[in-house]
RNA sequence: GGGCCCCUAGCUCAGUGGUAGAGCACGUGACUUUUAAUCACGGUGUCCCGGGUUCGAUCCCCGGGGGGCCCA
């Protein structure tokens, strides 16, 4: 019998030996009177004297991580998964029956305590039990309490097991509740409303990516999980709903990565009347106001960096950030007029070692150069605006440029956090720009923007003057708990099916 | 998709071409303020899976699976 059997067995036996006492071991309700991180923090800095004078009584529950048994007095250290108490059992302190209970309990256990608080030789904070109640039996043996749980495989796969070990990952997951609280508290300060739009989408729009497909049986119709909400929240913008956002999954068929998760959170608001320039002198705000809010601070540390999210952060326009770049690789002096003429841009590109199709135009090849030159670079906050006309097909474009559009993203950490522009709401350009996106995606380009007549038709009724962005959730996350990997910020992150 | 690395007890990890190890966890005993409790004794296993080489493979070779990192 392997280990695990033997102790799932010695388990069982413990708990059918509590049922035989009379102990009803699946209780359905347990009334607190504190958490055991109300405790600590009410009166976990109390002295020894203090706890003696006021006699503090409480109870509480959680999880067993340890047991330590003197005979007729045992410790046991109990979590509610962010903290711990310690809990002293005394054979002449507690009732013979839960005495004996006590004695059947195993590490993993969920019991509910009743006693007094108080500072033990050692100088721990303790809870003196006068009752001890079981509730939930634990049957399996649990990772081990000095080194924890490492195994990220296991970690992903068996979050729970994660949560019940490492205390540091629950943290991750309470700020990233928190990111998402202080997101909805700005917008809903800023008088924004918030929405939900479709998951399931007959045309998959709003962005370049390929989607995932999924069936309606009773309609017979196949539909795309969405791969953005833009185009829903810009018909309410059509409609008159000035300011909207949305918090809500995102779904793209595309890698796995640190930085990609085939689903992933996005906030995404549009605001009637503003556009990008205003819309970066927001996302400062709101990213520095969450930093401050969830951190403390709009300073943190991200891998070997110290990142500030204090505004005003750095900004960069596309082609100078690319043109910079290739000048400095290739020794030579390259002009953003190279950039904008497809033969100049891909020799460039050609001489840095990245591919160019056929087909992709000068604002294609400049984009790539700037991802491959650029993007890792953008540690501190930047701005990087006004995108080739090409890669943007939902973006205004500048009233004297029209191969650039006013668009930005946010870059923190290597990686794009935001992307923002000024929206089209041209209904004839649209219409040019989602058949230039069909030419693309006849030639093979799976991401290519498809056709939507019913936004062509929302634009013809008239869309206001509109700045758009979504924000990466996951991603800020990242960088304000120092997370390398999105799936350490994602409960579930996506796993191969195993077996 | 490509390259590199990892997979051994419930967990964290050693290890070897010849009967598979440690610590924690687990069991028994001692102990009424311990805290990685201690002390004594005790049992652990599909060495990821399949095939090959070999007298013999957990180890070497090939294929597969899962995971990680880097690149695309």
């Amino acid at each position: 019998m392997s280990s695990q059997e033997e102790q799932v067995q010695q388990r069982r036996a413990n708990l059918d030996a509590l049922a035989n006492l009379g102990v009803e071991v699946y209780p359905r309700r347990f009334d607190r009177r504190h958490t055991i991180s109300d405790l600590v923090a009410a009166y976990g800095q109390r002295t020894h004297d203090e706890l003696e004078a006021d006699r503090i009584e409480t109870v509480t529950s959680g999880r067993i991580l340890a047991i330590r048994a003197f005979g007729k007095a045992n410790f046991l250290v109990l979590s509610d998964g962010l903290e711990k108490i310690q809990v002293y059992i005394r054979q002449d302190s507690v009732p013979e029956l839960d005495f004996k209970l006590y004695k059947l309990l195993d590490f993993g256990d969920w019991v509910g305590v009743e006693g007094r608080l108080f500072r033990t030789k050692t100088n721990e904070f303790t809870i003196w039990a006068s009752r001890l109640h079981f509730l939930a039996k634990c049957l399996l043996p649990l990772p081990e309490k000095w080194h924890g749980l490492t195994d990220v495989e296991i970690r992903y796969r068996q979050r729970y097991l994660d949560l019940v070990v490492n205390p540091d990952s629950r943290r991750v997951f309470e700020a990233r509740s928190r990111v998402v609280a202080a997101i909805r508290a700005f917008m809903t300060g800023r008088g924004y409303l918030e929405v939900e739009t479709p998951m399931m989408q007959p045309i998959a729009g709003g962005a370049l990516a390929r989607p995932f497909i999924t069936h309606h049986n009773t309609l017979d119709m196949d539909l795309y999980l969405r791969i953005a909400p833009e185009l829903y929240l810009k018909r309410l913008t059509v409609g008159g709903m000035e300011k909207v956002f949305e918090i809500n999954r995102n779904f793209r068929n595309e890698g796995i990565s640190t930085q990609h998760n085939p689903e992933f959170t996005m906030m995404e608001f549009y605001e009637a009347y503003a556009d990008y320039q205003a819309l970066m002198t927001m996302t400062e705000e709101m990213i520095a106001t969450v930093a401050r809010q969830v951190t403390g601070s709009d300073q943190v540390t991200f891998g070997d960096h110290q990142i500030s999210l204090a505004p005003p952060f750095a900004r960069v326009s596309l082609r100078e950030g690319a043109r910079e770049a290739a000048s400095r690789r290739l020794g030579r002096p390259v002009s953003e007029g190279d950039l904008r003429v497809r033969e100049t841009a891909a020799a460039i590109a050609q001489q840095v070692g990245v591919e160019v199709a056929a087909g992709e135009g000068p604002g294609t090849i400049a984009t790539h150069l700037f991802e491959r030159l650029c993007e890792d670079r953008l540690v501190q906050p930047t701005f990087v605006y006004d995108f080739p006309t090409e890669v943007s097909p939902l973006s205004k474009q500048k009233p004297d440029d029209p191969d650039t559009v006013e668009r930005f993203e946010l870059y923190i950490g290597g990686f794009e956090v935001a992307n923002a522009f000024s929206e089209l709401n041209d209904p004839a350009e649209q219409r040019r720009r989602f058949e230039a996106q069909l030419k693309n995606r006849a030639r093979g380009d799976l991401e290519a923007h498809e056709m939507d007549e019913d936004y062509i038709r929302a634009l013809e009724y008239g869309l206001p003057p509109t700045g758009g962005e979504g924000v990466g959730i996951d991603r800020l996350v990242m960088i304000l708990t120092n997370s390398a990997s999105i799936r350490d910020v994602i409960l579930f992150p996506l796993m191969r099916k195993r077996d």
